[in-house]
DNA sequence: TGTCTATGTTGACGATTGTCGAATCAAATG
DNA sequence: CATTTGATTCGACAATCGTCAACATAGACA
């Protein structure tokens, strides 16, 4: 109960920063530690239903929403916390309680490193 | 045996033209529809081997690459033949024989696409 | 305290995926 | 032809993944 905010936790989930990661897949053949990293953030939406919750966050008035605004999406409740939790260890979603609600947002930093990854131009 | 050579077969692999296909994943909840055929473009990514191979052609000089230029990325032959088979079925490569060997070589139009979907302005 | 609502976690299940060895196909060359 | 080399297909296997029901947790509120 005694909820002794003293520690940091350092990182509760690992967020491994994926922003400043990979160079474009066009500029040279990745290394295989890239292509391990860069693969961590594609499986994130690689999903359907990833895909759709996090395009309903990125999308959403105000940059954020809660899970009970996007949780429409065909799927029971658990399995809708379960691709939420997997888009947040990639790094691509942050969430936060307030009060009886939890919101989620978009990391914008991570989501225009995974652009860069695709760009074809030079325009780094 | 009689390879008869008349049915032009429509499409032997189905390249599913994904460039037009949806609207940046900020810009308004994806539909059911729209998620699966974008998640089918993000799966083919998703994977360490596959990433590799998908930039060694994108990066190799003149902008295609032989099977044997790149195949060199830690597993056996017929499992990089697995993945080149599947980025081909994703349309995100095209493979053409030219006596011995054969050459794969991306396509720009479905790698703008996939930057587009992960674009935050609106420059479409 | 107790109850209600909103999320997250656990455990189990079937489905999909990545991998390899063996066999096969395709082109070149003897 | 037969052989050699490059590439794909086939068949099987372990590992991962998506899903749900059941349970647990966190606040709000009476």
């Amino acid at each position: 109960m005694s909820n002794t905010e003293v520690l940091p936790l350092l990182e509760p989930e690992a967020p491994q920063a994926v922003a400043p990661c990979c160079p474009p897949l066009t500029e040279r053949p990745l290394s295989a530690e890239e292509a391990e990293r860069t693969a961590r953030m594609f499986k994130a939406l690689a999903d359907p239903v990833r895909l759709r919750l996090f395009s309903a966050v990125a999308s959403y008035a105000g940059g954020e929403a809660c899970v009970c605004d996007i949780s429409d999406v065909g799927v029971s409740q658990p399995t809708v916390s379960h691709h939420l939790k997997k888009l947040r260890e990639a790094g691509l979603l942050t969430s936060e309680r307030r009060g009886t609600w939890v919101y989620y947002r978009v990391d914008p930093a991570v989501l225009a490193a995974m652009g860069r990854l695709l760009s074809t131009d030079s325009a780094a």
